[in-house]
DNA sequence: CTGAAAGCGCTAACAA
DNA sequence: TTGTTAGCGCTTTCAG
C-alpha cells in the first residue's frame, strides 16, 4: 500500500500538498493537482484511514448499538440498519452494527478507543443504562427509539400514541367496541423495559378507557403456539373482543389459528391488525394481514443526519423527530410473478 | 481522555513500562504494576485505539460484510452475525456488519483503508465478485458460503447437498416418491447465482434422479401470495406431488394455503419441508412446519475462528467446513407460557 | 500556492 | 526489569 509520502515524491511535491488535494483542504494549482492526482493513480494509492484518523482525530464510522442479547433482528431493524447506513454513506460516513451488551458495560473501549465518532443507539428501553454511559462518556449519540424522558437527547422514534390511537380509530370505524392487545412479554429479559411495548400498552389502556371501550391485554409467548394462547386468553378475559392489535409478527399466525380454532372468523368476527411492523411480515399470512407499517426507513435515514449534523457541527438543538406507523389495508398489494419449470 | 505518557507520569514511570503492562508483552514487577495500574484507575485511562492500530498495525477489527442491496436479513443471518461476534469477542477481537456493495465496488477504502484486519463475506454467489477483489486486496478473509470453486479458499458452509439427501430420505422414510422443491427465484437481482440455491436445485435434481422418482422445480415470487401461487404451479405440473421442499421462509405460509386450497391436506395427502431455515421460522406456522434447521450459530463461530487463526497465525491451510442443516420434526418443541391480564 | 515540521497516542526494538 | 526513542501515515499550523 502506498503511502501518502511515496505520492509525493513521485509527484515531485511535498506531502502536504498531497494532503491538501487529497482532502480539498486548500487551494492546489490544476497543473500540481494533477501531477499529484497522476502519482496516485500510478501507485493506487488509497490513503491509511487509521492514521487519518489518528491526526485529525475523527474516524467518520459511526456505530449503530445493537444488543447481543435478547436481540430481535426484525425486517424493520434491518431496514433502520439499512437505510441509516445508506444515508452515513452519502454523507461520507461509515456505519457499521456494532454488538454491544444492552447494558453497556463494553461501551467504554468501544467509544473511549476513539473507534468511532458518534453512535445510534436502537432497542431503547425506558430507562436504558448505555444513555448514562453515553452521556458521561461524552460521545455523540442518538436514539432510534426513547426512553422515559428523552426530552433533553436527541431521537427518532415511532410516534406510538398516535399509531394506537389511529388503530382504534380504524377499528373502531369498522364498528368495534371491545378491544384486545397482544404483546410480547419481556420482563424477566435483558430487554424488560423495552419502551416501545409499554407506550403501546399504556395508550391502549388509556384511549380505550377514553372512549368509553373495553381492552384487554394478553402477553403472549414464544411462535405460533404463543399466538394460540393468547387467542385463548383474550377470549376468555372478554368473548366479545372484536378488534385486536397485535405486536409480535412470529405469534401473529397463531393467533389467527386460535381465533377460528374459537370459532371467530377473521375478519369478518374479528379484525386483526397488525402494528409497528414490516409490510412483508403482513404478506406472509393469507389472507394477508392489515398492517400499520412501520416507517424504518426514514426513521434510519433521519437517525444518521441527526447524528452526523451533530458531528458535522450543523446541528441546531436536539431534533425530535416522531413518525407514526401508517396503515396498509390487506388488499393494497399487487401480486408477485412466480413461475414453474420442470 | 487520559494519554498513555499521563499515566506513565503519573506512576512515575516510562511509557514503555505501561504499555507493558497494558498488553501484558512483557515482564514487569508486581510492584510497578500495581503503581501504573493504580494511576490507569485515577485516571480512567482507556488506551486509544486508533493510535494502538497505527502503531502495531492491527485494529482487532474484523468485518461481517453484508450487501447493501438485494438483502436479506433472516434469522439464519442474525445468527451468524451474533454468534460471530460473540466468538470474536471471545478471542480479542470486535466484529462489526459492515454494509457493502455486492458487486465489491466499495471494497477498497474499507481495506486498503486498514481500518479492518480481515473479513468475513456471507450471502455469497458462485460467482462472487467480492471475492476476487478480496484476493487482490490481500487481506484476509473466510467466506460462510462457497463460490464454485472453493478448493483454495477458506470457508465454512451448509452441506447443501447432505442436507437435500436427508431431505429426500426422510420424505421417501414417509412413502413419498413425487417431490417438489419451491425456491426463490434471484435471477435478475444483485443476488443473482447465490450460491445456496444452486446448489440445492442441483443436489435435488440429480437425487431425484437417481432415485427414479419424480422432481418439479418451482419458483416462488414474494410473500404468501408467491408461495399460494408456486403450490398451484407446482400441482399442475405434477398433481401427484406429495414431498415438498421450501426453501423460502416468507412463501412457506402461502404454500400451506395453497396447497390446502387445491384440496391436498398437510401432513395427510403431502408433506412439507422448510429447509436451511431456522427453528423459530418453522414455530410461526400452525401446524409447525418440519424443518431443516440451519446451524446457524455453529458456523458463525467456526468462520470467526477461522478467520482469527488466521489473523493470529494459528492456521493450518485452508479450513473447509461443512455442516448439514438439522431434521427438526413439527413436534418437537415445548409449548410457550402466556399469562393474560386484565 | 507550496513546504517544513510538529504532533496525534501508542508499539516495539534496542539499550541500559 | 525498565527506559529511550524511532517510527506508524497523515493533518495542520506556520513560514515563505
Amino acid at each position: 500500500m502506498a503511502t501518502m509520502q511515496q505520492v509525493a515524491d513521485r509527484a515531485g511535491v511535498s506531502i502536504a500538498t498531497v494532503s491538501f488535494v487529497v482532502n480539498g483542504t486548500k487551494y492546489v494549482t490544476p497543473a500540481t493537482t494533477a501531477r499529484v492526482e497522476a502519482a496516485m493513480r500510478e501507485l493506487k494509492f488509497r490513503g491509511n484511514l487509521v492514521a487519518r484518523a489518528l491526526a485529525s482525530r475523527r474516524t467518520r464510522i459511526i456505530a449503530l448499538l445493537f444488543p447481543t442479547v435478547g436481540n430481535r433482528f426484525s425486517p424493520t431493524t434491518s431496514e433502520f440498519f439499512m437505510s441509516a447506513a445508506e444515508r452515513a454513506s452519502q454523507r461520507g460516513y461509515h456505519l457499521v452494527l456494532w454488538p454491544v451488551d444492552p447494558a453497556g458495560e463494553d461501551l467504554d473501549d468501544l467509544v473511549s478507543g476513539g473507534l468511532v465518532d458518534g453512535v445510534v443507539l436502537m432497542e431503547v428501553r425506558m430507562d436504558d443504562p448505555r444513555v448514562r454511559k453515553l452521556s458521561e462518556l461524552d460521545v455523540p449519540f442518538t436514539l432510534i427509539g426513547r426512553t422515559r424522558d428523552s426530552s433533553d437527547l436527541p431521537f427518532v422514534d415511532i410516534d406510538f400514541e398516535t399509531t394506537i390511537e389511529d388503530s382504534l380509530d380504524h377499528l373502531q370505524g369498522l364498528g368495534h367496541r371491545r378491544f384486545g392487545l397482544v404483546l410480547e412479554n419481556l420482563e424477566g429479559t435483558p430487554m424488560a423495559g423495552y419502551a416501545p411495548h409499554l407506550r403501546v400498552e399504556d395508550t391502549f389502556r388509556r384511549s380505550v378507557a377514553a372512549r368509553g371501550a373495553v381492552g384487554t391485554v394478553v402477553y403472549a409467548g414464544a411462535g405460533s403456539e404463543g399466538g394460540r394462547e393468547a387467542a385463548r386468553a383474550l377470549l376468555d378475559a372478554d368473548p366479545e373482543v372484536s378488534g385486536v392489535l397485535v405486536m409480535k409478527d412470529d405469534s401473529s399466525a397463531g393467533l389467527l389459528v386460535g381465533l377460528s380454532a374459537a370459532g371467530r372468523r377473521v375478519p369478518d368476527d374479528v379484525s386483526v391488525l397488525s402494528i409497528a411492523s414490516s409490510g412483508t411480515a403482513g404478506d406472509q399470512h393469507h389472507p394477508r394481514l392489515t398492517t400499520m407499517v412501520a416507517p424504518g426507513r426514514e426513521l434510519g435515514e433521519r437517525a444518521a443526519d441527526a447524528l452526523i449534523d451533530q458531528l458535522d457541527g450543523a446541528s441546531e438543538g436536539k431534533p425530535h423527530f416522531l413518525l407514526p406507523c401508517v396503515l396498509r389495508p390487506a388488499e393494497s398489494v399487487a401480486a408477485a410473478p412466480t413461475g414453474a419449470t420442470a
